[in-house]
DNA sequence: GCCCAGGTGGGTA
DNA sequence: TACCCACATGGG
């Protein structure tokens, strides 16, 4: 799959944005939103200089709120934004720390900031801190499942093992690989059926009439 | 008008 | 553990 998605759609260069906490705000304001709308949000905290966990800080929630509108659940990311914004503070408003932090601790620590899921984690793990941690979505789901149609497997950790059991623990190639998932999803996988109509990964997916979810 | 978008937290059985 | 539901804007 890896082979053939790179060679089709090149490389990504993943993640869209300038600098790690760009990248952190960008993971959060993307959740459940459409890239273009969290990126409005992104260009409205530049405008206000608030693109700095000092200054997320420093900034009523409400204001906050108002500034990140474009996203979506504003309210909702407001919160998680400064929250965020405290946990940078613990390391002193830098992630360079992360980086020689084992995946596994990094995530642990991030889950239990509010408004940090699985996959905000690991988008964080690996395309901040630059360490390999396979980042799910529902589309890679959606891929799995129109492959492996009886796979069996229930919730994000086991979508994410079966990559980590079997490929390479190195950044890089997590990195690039999930890039080509979103891109191979963006481009033609996006309707919740089966099977696609015809695609570079076509003849890997079911072929039966078997719904799967 | 309706569905979808790079989820998460809180509540309930 | 396993489902519900709220959270909310903008594009197709």
């Amino acid at each position: 799959m890896y082979d053939r998605l790179l060679a089709h759609y090149g490389p990504q260069g993943w993640w869209p944005g300038d600098g790690p906490f760009e990248t952190i705000v960008g993971a959060i304001l993307t959740q459940n939103t459409a890239w273009t709308n969290a990126a409005r949000a992104i260009d409205n905290l530049k405008a206000a200089g608030a693109m700095s966990a000092a200054a997320l800080r420093a900034m009523p929630e409400e204001a906050l709120a108002e500034v990140v509108r474009p996203s979506g659940y504003f309210n909702a990311k407001a919160r998680k934004l400064k929250a965020m914004a405290d946990f940078l503070g613990r390391y002193g408003d830098t992630i360079e720390p992360w980086r020689t932090m084992q995946p596994k601790t990094l995530r642990a620590e991030l889950l239990a900031v509010h408004g940090i899921g699985p996959e905000t984690a690991d988008d964080i793990v690996l395309y901040v801190a630059g360490l390999p941690s396979f980042v799910m979505d529902v589309y890679t789901q959606r891929i799995v499942d129109r492959m492996l149609p009886r796979h069996g497997l229930r919730g994000y950790d086991a979508y994410q093992a079966l990559f980590e059991r079997h490929l390479p623990h190195e950044a890089p190639l997590f990195n690039e690989y999930h890039a080509l998932l979103d891109a191979h999803a963006k481009d033609v996988c996006t309707k919740r059926e089966p099977r696609c109509a015809s695609c570079v990964l076509s003849d890997l997916c079911a072929t039966g009439r078997r719904t799967v979810k």
